[in-house]
DNA sequence: CAGCCCCTGTAAGGCAGATGTAAGGTTCGC
DNA sequence: GCGAACCTTACATCTGCCTTACAGGGGCTG
C-alpha cells in the first residue's frame, strides 16, 4: 500500500509521515509540485495526498497533470478552511476527497482508507491462493482455519504476491512496491523477507507456495483459478 | 492489440468503438452475451471490455464462463455506480478492473492500457514460433501447453531468435546481443548455449527448431508467419 | 525510565544451479 | 580423406539465492 504525500511544510510533513507509516502505509514524501509530478509519473501509487498552496507549481495543476496521465489514482486534498474555492476547484478537477486544515492525522488516515476501499481501489478485497485467505481491509491472513501472525512487511509482501498470483515478480518490482524511495534496502532484505514469509506459511501448512526463478524473480503458485 | 467489446446499447457502443479504434486498438464489438461467449471462444483477445446488464445472458456469467476457459484474459467491467457493490463482490479484483458509468472514453482507454501493461498483459510482446510462445513481459515460455523452464541465458537467446524469426544470426550478432563488452566469451560458449536451448525445446516437443548454417550462423525456422 | 520483546535490515557463509572452458567426437564441404 | 566448423560431454567456476546470526530501533509494560 504505497502513497505519495505532497506537503511543503516540513514539520507538518514529518509528523504526518510518521503517523502514516506507523499505520502500515509505505510512503513517499515530497515537498514541491515538481517532485510530486516526477514521483507520480515514475510509480503507480495507490493514492496521492496533496497539500494545496505549494511554492513552485500550483497544487491544482499537479492534480490535473497527474489525472490526465493516470485517471485512476485517487487524490485526497488538504487545504485551509478559508480556501473554499480551491477546494471546489479541486473536486471539479477530479479529486476524490479532501481534508480541511488543521486536521487530525486519524481523520486523514480514515479518508485514505475510505478512498482505497472504493470499487477499483486497493482495499476491501479478499485475496485467495490455495488455502490462504488475505483480507485486505482488515489486514488479516488465514491459512486454512488458522490465523497467521504476520508482521507488516510479511503481510505487504504476501499481499503483493497474491494480487499478482501466478505472475513473476522481479526483485525490482518487489522493492518498488514495498519500499519508499528514501529507504532503499540491500537486495538481500527481500530475500530475507521472502524467507521469513515462506517459513510462516510452511509452518501453517499452506497449500500455495512462493517459488524462485533463479536470476528472474519469484512467483506465488496458482493451481486454483 | 485486439479487444472484444461487449455492450448492448448500440449508440454507446458506436461511440466508444470509434474512439477505441482511433486509439489504435483492433476491436470486435458484440451486443449480446451469447455473441460474446462465441467470440471469446474463437479468438484469443488481449482484453475484454464487458458491459454489465446484458439482455440475454447475465454479464457476470459471461465473465465466469470465459474465465474458466481462459483465466488469463483481463476483463474490464463497465457498470452503473449504484449496481457496483453487489456486482464486484464475486469477482477477483486482483486481475480485473472497473469503469463506472458514465465514463469518459479516455478513462476507459487508460484502464485498458493499464491492464495490458500489467505483467502477463500483452504490451510487452508475445512472440510465437511453431508451438513456442514467449511472453516478453513475464519472461515465460510455453511449448504447447507445457511451461518451459529456461535459464536466463537460454531465454535471452530464444528471445533473440524469436524476434528475428526466420532470419540468419551470425555468432557475432549473437555475441553482441547477449554479452556485454566486458565479458567476451569464447565462440564455443554460444555453441554450448544453443545446444542447451535446443535440448530443452526438443524435450518439450517444440515444433520450431534452431538450424545451423555452417560457417554462417543459426536461424529459427518459421513455417507459420 | 528501564527492561523486554518483536521487527527488520545487514552481514557472512554455504549450497546449487547456471554458465563458460576445455577436450574430444562428429559432420560437412572441398 | 582432410580440415574446419560445429556438436557434445565433462568439469570448474561463479553468480544468485538461502540460511543463520546479529544488532539497532520502536513500542509496550512494569
Amino acid at each position: 500500500m504505497r502513497l505519495l504525500y505532497v506537503e511543503d511544510n516540513e514539520r507538518l510533513a514529518q509528523n504526518t509521515s510518521a503517523s502514516l507509516k506507523s499505520n502500515g502505509f509505505t510512503l513517499d514524501c515530497v515537498h514541491t509540485g515538481k517532485d510530486a509530478l516526477h514521483a507520480a509519473q515514475s510509480f503507480d501509487y495507490d493514492a496521492i495526498i496533496l497539500d494545496l498552496g505549494l511554492p513552485d507549481v500550483e497544487g491544482i495543476s499537479v492534480l490535473k497533470s497527474v489525472k490526465e496521465a493516470k485517471p485512476d489514482v485517487p487524490f485526497i486534498i488538504c487545504t485551509a478552511r478559508d480556501a473554499l474555492e480551491d477546494r471546489i476547484a479541486g473536486l471539479d478537477a477530479g479529486s476524490d476527497d479532501y481534508v480541511v486544515k488543521p486536521f487530525h492525522v486519524s481523520e486523514l488516515i480514515a479518508r485514505v482508507r475510505a478512498v482505497l476501499r472504493r470499487p477499483g481501489g486497493a482495499l476491501g478485497v479478499m485475496l485467495m491462493a490455495g488455502n490462504i485467505t488475505l483480507n485486505t481491509a482488515e489486514r488479516t491472513v488465514m491459512v486454512g482455519d488458522q490465523p497467521a501472525r504476520l508482521s507488516r512487511r510479511e503481510l505487504d509482501l504476501l499481499e503483493l504476491f497474491m494480487r499478482r498470483k501466478g505472475r513473476i515478480l522481479s526483485k525490482d518490482v518487489i522493492e518498488n512496491a514495498l519500499y519508499g524511495f528514501d529507504e532503499p534496502p540491500t537486495p538481500n532484505a527481500i530475500e530475507v523477507a521472502t524467507h521469513r514469509l515462506r517459513k510462516k506459511l510452511q509452518d501453517l501448512n499452506a497449500t500455495a507456495a512462493i517459488h524462485t526463478l533463479r536470476g528472474i524473480g519469484y512467483f506465488l503458485e496458482d493451481h486454483d483459478t
